[in-house]
DNA sequence: GCGCCTATTGACGTTTACGTCAACGTCATA
DNA sequence: TATGACGTTGACGTAAACGTCAATAGGCGC
């Protein structure tokens, strides 16, 4: 069953980062968990959010970026220009993404390559 | 046909980077063109490291990792711990492009959901 | 010969994403 | 009661990846 709420030490040790990390996380503006006193309560919704950031990391965005992006899971903006705006923000996200794809294929086949030369150069050594 | 050399502003113009970022590449070891005096004279070798490296930023990679992992491709240390350490790290890359596929494709469909939600919403607007 | 373009090497500045103290409060437990 | 464990807010430091000058030099087109 989930947890409504942790702490801040059980979260960062859950994601494996500091908690000096996570404080810097609120002051850029991503996290905005609630508090008993001064004492930070985060939820669900934040744990998710967290989720995020940490998977932007993993494929290069920056904080702002990510930022960026998981706030447009949550359209505010009613108006047509915004739409038009956040539309555009989505299908630019999702090109670097079909690019990244491809840049993963042409890594992984030279890493494969690369790996077999390797058990090559084993082999030989075994031979000898 | 291929050119066999290249200019730094010829290089730094057709992949859109400054000729101080080349310069910088340069002072960390990622690259190594020839010279004729003072000024320097690429490759298409140096042309093709040059690739590696964007492509390595593009997947969020430093510049420290895409030199590590450039210079794996060139093989040179033969003794068997040599190698065991190169299969290893090839191994790491590739455990980390799987974990970046599966974030890809998350990202993706969080997107595209997104990207539903946002036409629906234009639906909505011109209904009215 | 002059101006312009392209090249060079420093040196210093900047942004991002935290790390590293310092100084303090709060609560449980020995 | 005091000693940790855990929390807080600054303030300053740091590494990476360049940007931004400044000062200088070689080659061209007129």
């Amino acid at each position: 069953m989930n947890k409504t709420t942790y702490t801040i030490s059980e979260l960062s040790n859950e994601f494996d980062i500091t908690t000096r990390t996570m404080r810097f996380y609120e002051s850029e503006g991503l996290l905005s968990p609630d508090r008993d006193g001064q004492t930070r309560i985060y939820s669900d919704a934040d744990r998710v959010r967290l989720k995020l950031i940490l998977r932007g990391k993993r494929l290069g965005l920056s904080l702002a970026e990510s930022k960026e992006l998981i706030d447009m899971y949550q359209p505010r903006g009613s108006n047509e220009a915004q739409l038009n705006k956040l539309l555009e923000k989505i299908r630019e996200r999702k090109r670097v993404l079909a690019q990244q794809l491809i840049d993963i294929q042409a890594m992984e086949s030279e890493l494969s390559g690369a790996e077999e030369r390797c058990l090559d150069a084993f082999k030989t050594l075994q031979n000898k």
